[in-house]
DNA sequence: ACGTTACTTTCAAAAGC
DNA sequence: GCTTTAAAAAGTAACGT
């Protein structure tokens, strides 16, 4: 039996940090190749990184949204980056600026085809939200850790709302038990 | 003392100015739909407890009239899809979803995804069908979400691949298109279905 | 009847309406 | 609540060919 945990993979890390830097985005975007910025459609400018492969926001506040990279490693990576373009356009930024991871995003496969409508009642119709006419994944919050599963049909599953990895990990082996003792894996 | 009298009339008569309008528009909406008397009696039951546990607050009266209505006729048995509701309704589609889900979690609804078999008697009327092909629908649906293949499955796309496959079945054949428009599904959501329910009643018999 | 693109759901942060 | 970013899951829809 393969442990499903073994097949956690991570598509997106969010995090934010800052430069502790007041900026004027109307010249970043000037001189920053790539930049997109239009303060009345949003009043952060997206700057996109190739390697790793992530987007960031930059807000006037000097404070930084990445998201897009696959790992918290990738995430310190793609802002080192952009730290280091922003330096280029002689904006001080600190050496090392306190980066928080926001939220991960993971997939993962329980390895059986799951009867979304027995997992429904099983799990609580109060504790769950299943509306297939609307999206096929039946959406389940857990209580610990603080993280929402989108549960499909094929037994492929997605976790958001962690801020470490092991979130998902712990959310596993939570789901894969949950659903053993209800007799709804396999 | 004068004014505040003044004001809980004018409060109170607001109030009731919009009771009123929400169960006029529930049952603009309803006869639109072609549902009977008695799923507008239960959305007005719903609207009102949605009333008293505060629910409008932050919300359109016309949203949760609507959410309301879509929430009945599940709960009657007698479903018409988000989409059909839509039609009729002044918000758009994702504004009656989310505000559905909202009041069925706060109101305990507790309700269960609709049963595509509640779909096959209005369905197979639309289109002439006999009973027999509502029967032969049936079984189809039982067999194939018995094997699983109802997970996710949109229960009117699934309903409409069923009265397709039956009226296959019993000789009496619609088309992918007559039987898509009723449903208001498209055809690639039949001819991607029909087929696995037919091998899945097979495998059952 | 293909193929492609795009929309539905979940999550978090950012500044401002 | 909205605006923007990214990403997965699977279903459905709307294009064009």
């Amino acid at each position: 039996m393969t442990d499903p945990k073994e097949t956690i993979n991570i598509e997106n890390v969010v995090a934010s940090t800052g430069i502790g830097q007041e900026l004027d985005l109307q010249s970043v975007a000037m001189d920053l190749e790539g930049a997109d910025y239009d303060p009345e459609q949003f009043p952060g400018l997206v700057y996109r990184t190739q390697n790793p492969k992530s987007a960031a926001l930059i807000f006037r506040s000097g404070k930084i949204v990445c998201t897009g990279a696959k790992s918290t490693e990738d995430v310190h990576e793609s802002l080192r980056i952009v730290f280091d373009k922003l330096r280029e356009l002689d904006i001080k930024v600190e050496d090392e600026p306190e980066i928080v991871v926001q939220n991960i995003v993971t997939s993962a496969d329980l390895g059986h085809q799951l009867n979304l409508n027995a997992i429904a009642i099983g799990l609580g119709l109060e504790n769950i939200e299943y509306e297939p006419e609307q999206f096929p994944g039946l959406v389940y919050r857990l209580d610990g850790p603080e993280v929402v599963a989108l549960l499909f049909g094929s037994g492929k599953l997605v976790i958001t709302g962690g801020k470490e990895p092991e979130d998902a990990e712990k959310a596993v082996d939570k789901i894969v038990s949950r659903l053993e003792e209800l007799g709804l894996l396999e | 003392r004068l004014r505040k009298w003044q004001e809980r009339i004018r409060t109170k008569d607001a109030g009731e100015r919009n009771l009123q309008f929400a169960l006029s528009e529930i049952d603009r909406m309803a006869s639109a739909l072609g549902v009977p008397r008695s799923v507008r009696e239960v959305a007005s039951v719903l609207y009102r407890r949605a009333l008293d546990e505060d629910l409008i607050r932050g919300r359109s009266i016309e949203g949760v009239a609507t959410a309301c209505l879509y929430a009945a006729c599940r709960q009657e048995g007698i479903p018409r899809s988000l989409e059909e509701v839509t039609e009729v309704a002044r918000i758009e589609q994702k504004e009656i979803g989310r505000t559905y889900r909202y009041v069925a979690q706060e109101l305990s609804l507790a309700m269960e995804p609709t049963d595509p078999k509640e779909y096959l008697p209005r369905f197979a009327s639309e289109l002439d069908l006999s009973e027999e092909v509502i029967a032969k629908a049936r079984e189809l649906v039982d067999a194939s979400a018995e094997q699983g293949l109802l997970s996710g499955k949109s229960p009117s796309g699934f309903a409409a691949a069923a009265i397709y496959a039956a009226s296959l079945l019993c000789n009496e054949k619609k088309t992918q298109r007559e039987v898509a428009d009723v449903a208001n599904v498209t055809e690639v959501t039949i001819r991607n279905r029909y087929q696995e329910q037919i091998e899945a009643m097979d495998l059952g018999i």
